[in-house]
This record gives structure tokens, C-alpha cells and sequence, in this order.
RNA sequence: GGGUUGGUAGCUCAAUGGUAGAGCAGCGCCCUUUUAAGGCGUUGGUUGUGGGUUCGAGUCCCACCCGACCCA
């Protein structure tokens, strides 16, 4: 970033000038008497408080002068008279600049145009802001930079603000949610010598002491397990998780995962449990159920039915109502059918991965409202239970909504035999990635057990509205600037 | 990786191939209940980077950097 020319300098300037003055720039505790929104609502007239917060906006009128102080919480306006603060304090005043933070003790009062205002006894400096901050009305609009910058975006846009209040809320729920039911908050692996448990393509990274090369972990679910082999009953772990892939409008590097394990309980009982924890969280978050999407202009372009019961569909079911006669074709036929569609199918897909790609386009992209997707084709997951009746399809779901898979809920398989099988195959033969700590561990015995993970930044995406990944990331990862 | 598209003052945005501008912020003055305060005056630019075409390039062409959207 070049120099921001003399604007810089003139606050250096006056940052040299306050401390010259005995003033401290960057100065010491200010007890206060809460958040700017707390001392807000508490507002009462005539009452002392204490508040302190980043100057951003100032009206001065004379020898009056009106600020707005800030933080996260809100705003409250300050009322400062040269008479009552002194000529020291008129002599910092001077040298204050939008963007610097204060901390102030007063009594509330109501202005003649009703605001609600804190008429400052005292008032000090508590940090010297030295660059200029975006625009007061406009915010700040630039994509690249309310990323890049972050602090800037929540300091110029309520609507980020409340985004990621939005989202920690949501966090917060999901906690409270397990452990209502009894589930222990666990903490495993980030670093893995074996990255098991999903399929993609891991970061690599080196212990040097140990001499050993590690990975970063691409799911808990291997290490979750051993948790159930360990006697634990119910689990669950909501952390990051990391992928080497692309970025996207639905994909960052990093993104946050929930996993939750349940002793004696099958994936329909996870399903169940999936409902009632989105409907929980978005009744107390976003006060319905009814959750609507709004364009720039402010019209609502898409609305997400999360009312109960959800719809429950067998794969095989779902892809033959998209499109008829699908099964009745043979394999070629299947994949001149994909082409027709306009997918772009590779020779070396097998015919189960066509039939996954038409799934992806023609339901799952079009699922608005919450469709639990069961019984999908064995060979696409590994850790999950065949079914009894039918050996070609799994005891799973997939959650579908907002045209993205949110949440996938297994019978965990606990066949350590059927396990290894199924890891060789999916494999592909390289042994390597075959976790053989974790086949040990379900070789001591693990309960059967439902299991469920859920994409918790697509999740925030889902309840906030946003279209991408990036507005519900603090600090999406994006290219070095160089320049 | 491919296609489309964008990058101009600290911020938000203008500018047919013909003198780079406005608002806010800043700076200087006036003003003791304002709130996008107001009034008068005023500073601020290597137009993402590097080449090219042209008498003349923010604008046209090429390459590169960093975004956005769509596709893979």
C-alpha cells in the first residue's frame, strides 16, 4: 500500500505535538462502565458514566462539539464544551481526528433533538489513529479490501457487523445444543501422520524434531472414532479443518467443521438430530424459520423453508424423478445422457461417478429447502454401514439445502474387517493412506453409532444470506498482494 | 486451468483518444444542542505494474499482478 501522502503526515505530526504536550497518545486502562451498546440501553438521565470507544464522526459547533464514539456494540454521542474541559483538554481536542480512540466520564442527558448523549466531565485520548478510515456513508464498498482489511469493514459496515455477530451466535448454539444432550466437547489432531476420514487432498507440513512429515488434517471423524472404541458415548468436535483445493465461492482452504458421534444410535437418529439442531439455531438466531436471501436492491430472490418434518428421498429415487429413465439405461447410455445434458464427463469416470455428477446438477443444485438424501451408492463412502436389505447402497444421509450439501449423518460402520476392505478399495492402492492406527483401534471394538458433520461456514451462509464463503470468513485467504 | 469483467485522490464515484474531476475525509477561518451539521476558502494523482500504437492514452493493443462472476 503507497504512502497515503500528507494525511499520514499530519497526524504523525500531531501524535509528535500531544506527546511534546504531556498528553499520552497511546494511553492506560479507562474502566468503563460498559460496551457502547450496553451504556446505550442503560441510558439513564442524569446518570455518570464512563465510555470509551473510536471517534467516528464529529460535529463541531464553536466552542461545542459533538462526537460519535463507537465500538462493535453501537454508538453513543458525546458532548464536549471548551469550558468544561479545560485548555488542556480543548489543546488535545484540537489534535483529534476521526478514527482515534477516547474514553469519556459524563453525565447522560437527552439533546433537544433527542439524542440520547454523554456531556463529558473528562475526556482523554486513548489512541492516536494515524491513518485516515474509509468513508462515513458509504462504508467501505471494495470487496478485495473489506477482506484484506477486515478491521475496516467492521469498523464502516453494520451489515458485516452483523454477519459475523450472526455467526458467532450460530457457534455459540450449536454448543449449547450438544451439550443440552450430553455430548463432551473433544479436541483432536489438527496435525496427522495419516490424513484420513474424507477424500481431498491434504496440506503437507514437517515436525523437525521428530523428523516426520505431517499432514494438516483433512476431517477428525478417524480420531472421533477411536473416542467411541475409548468408551466415550457422545462426542463432538467443531473446529477447522483443512483442504488443498481451490477457492471458491463456496470453498476457503480452511473452514469449520462439525462433527458430533452418538453410541447406539443410526443415521436416522442423527437425521433427526440434524433437524432439530438447524431449526433450533435458526429460531434463536434468525427469530423463524422462514429464512429470507436479499439481493443488493433488497428484494428477497430466495426464501428457505426450514419448517419440520424434512423431506427424506433414497438417492436412486431422487436422481430417477430429475431424470426419468435414467436407470434404465445401460452404462454408455447413462454417459452419452450426461453429455446430453451438458456435463462434462471424463472417460475415466466410472459409471457411479456419472451418476453422482448428475446428481449434483440436476438436485442437488436445486434443492432449496432442507432434503435429507439417503441411501447413497456404496462407493462413495467408505466409513459408512451397508444396508441390510441392499448391499449396493449405504445407511447414510446427505443434507441437502440451499442447492449445497450442508451435512452428511452415517450408521458408522464398526466392522473392523468390512472396514479395512473398504478403505483398500477406496484406496486405490496406495497403502499409505490407510490410517492402520485407527483399523487397530476398531479391532478392540467400537459401539455401532450414528455419526453427522456439518459445513458450518455454508451453514452461516445459509441463515446470513450471503453468497459467498468469503462474507462469513473473517479472513478469507486471498493472494499476497505484492504491489 | 478457461471465459467474462473490474482496479482513477485516504474512502465513494465521474471523465467520445484531446487540460484527470466531484462528494466525503484533510488543512485554514466562522459558529456553544449538532447528527451525512452548516458557511467561506484550500491542499491532495506515477489512473494496478511493464511494454506498445498514436501528434496525443485513464480510455486502444500485448504481457503480467490482484480481485469479482460464470464454467471446469
Amino acid at each position: 500500500m503507497s504512502d497515503v501522502n500528507n494525511l499520514m503526515a499530519v497526524r504523525l505530526e500531531k501524535r509528535a505535538e500531544l506527546a511534546a504536550g504531556g498528553a499520552r497518545p497511546y494511553g492506560g486502562a479507562f474502566p468503563v462502565s460498559g460496551d457502547v451498546g450496553d451504556v446505550r440501553a442503560a441510558f439513564a438521565e442524569g446518570a455518570k458514566v464512563a465510555v470509551a470507544g473510536r471517534v467516528t464522526a464529529r460535529r463541531d459547533m464553536g466552542k461545542s462539539h459533538f462526537l460519535d464514539v463507537s465500538d462493535h456494540t453501537g454508538r453513543m454521542q458525546v458532548y464536549l464544551q471548551d469550558k468544561t474541559i479545560g485548555e488542556d483538554g480543548v489543546g488535545v481536542y484540537e489534535k483529534l481526528d476521526i478514527g482515534d480512540f477516547i474514553g469519556v466520564e459524563g453525565e447522560c442527558f437527552t439533546t433537544k433533538t433527542g439524542e440520547p448523549s454523554v456531556r463529558a466531565d473528562r475526556f482523554v485520548l486513548l489512541a492516536k489513529s494515524l491513518r485516515p478510515l474509509p468513508e462515513k456513508w458509504h462504508g467501505l464498498q471494495d470487496v478485495e479490501a473489506r477482506h484484506r482489511q477486515r478491521y475496516l469493514d467492521l469498523i464502516s459496515n453494520e451489515e458485516s457487523r452483523a454477519v459475523f455477530r450472526k455467526r458467532f451466535a450460530i457457534i455459540r448454539e450449536i454448543r449449547a445444543f450438544f451439550e443440552e444432550r450430553g455430548f463432551i466437547e473433544v479436541e483432536t489432531p489438527m496435525m496427522q501422520a495419516v490424513a484420513g476420514g474424507a477424500a481431498a487432498t491434504p496440506f503437507q507440513t514437517h515436525h523437525n524434531a521428530l523428523g516426520l512429515d505431517l499432514y494438516l488434517r483433512i476431517a477428525p471423524e478417524l480420531y472421533l472414532k477411536r473416542l467411541l472404541v475409548g468408551g466415550l458415548t457422545k462426542v463432538f468436535e467443531l473446529n477447522r479443518n483443512f483442504r488443498n483445493e481451490g477457492v471458491s465461492r463456496r470453498h476457503n482452504p480452511e473452514f469449520t467443521m462439525l462433527e458430533a458421534y452418538w453410541a447406539y444410535a443410526d443415521f436416522e437418529m442423527m437425521a433427526e438430530l440434524v433437524e432439530e439442531l438447524v431449526c433450533r439455531v435458526a429460531e434463536k438466531v434468525c427469530g423463524g424459520l422462514l429464512i429470507e436471501h436479499k439481493d443488493a436492491e433488497g428484494g428477497v430472490h430466495r426464501v428457505i423453508n426450514l419448517a419440520r418434518p424434512w423431506r427424506r428421498a433414497c438417492y436412486r429415487d431422487l436422481v430417477e424423478e430429475a431424470e426419468p429413465g435414467w436407470f434404465a439405461r445401460d452404462a454408455s447410455g447413462r454417459r452419452n445422457r450426461a453429455l446430453e445434458l451438458g456435463l462434462d464427463i471424463s472417460h475415466c469416470l466410472e459409471d457411479y461417478e456419472v451418476t453422482q455428477h448428475v446428481f449434483e446438477k440436476l438436485v442437488e443444485e436445486k434443492s432449496i429447502d432442507p432434503l435429507f438424501v439417503t441411501h447413497c451408492p456404496k462407493e462413495l463412502i467408505p466409513l459408512a454401514k451397508v444396508n441390510p436389505d441392499n448391499p449396493d447402497v449405504l445407511d447414510v444421509f446427505e443434507l441437502v439445502m440451499n442447492g449445497q450439501e450442508i451435512a452428511p449423518g452415517y450408521s458408522e460402520l464398526n466392522d473392523p474387517v468390512v472396514q479395512r476392505q473398504r478403505l483398500v478399495e477406496q484406496s486405490g492402492g496406495e497403502q499409505h493412506k490407510i490410517d492402520e492406527e485407527f483399523l487397530q483401534a476398531l479391532e478392540y471394538g467400537m459401539p455401532p453409532a450414528g455419526g453427522m458433520g456439518m459445513g458450518i461456514d455454508r451453514l452461516v451462509m445459509l441463515l446470513t444470506g450471503a453468497e459467498s464463503i468469503r462474507e462469513v470468513i473473517l479472513f478469507p485467504h486471498l493472494k499476497p498482494r505484492t504491489d
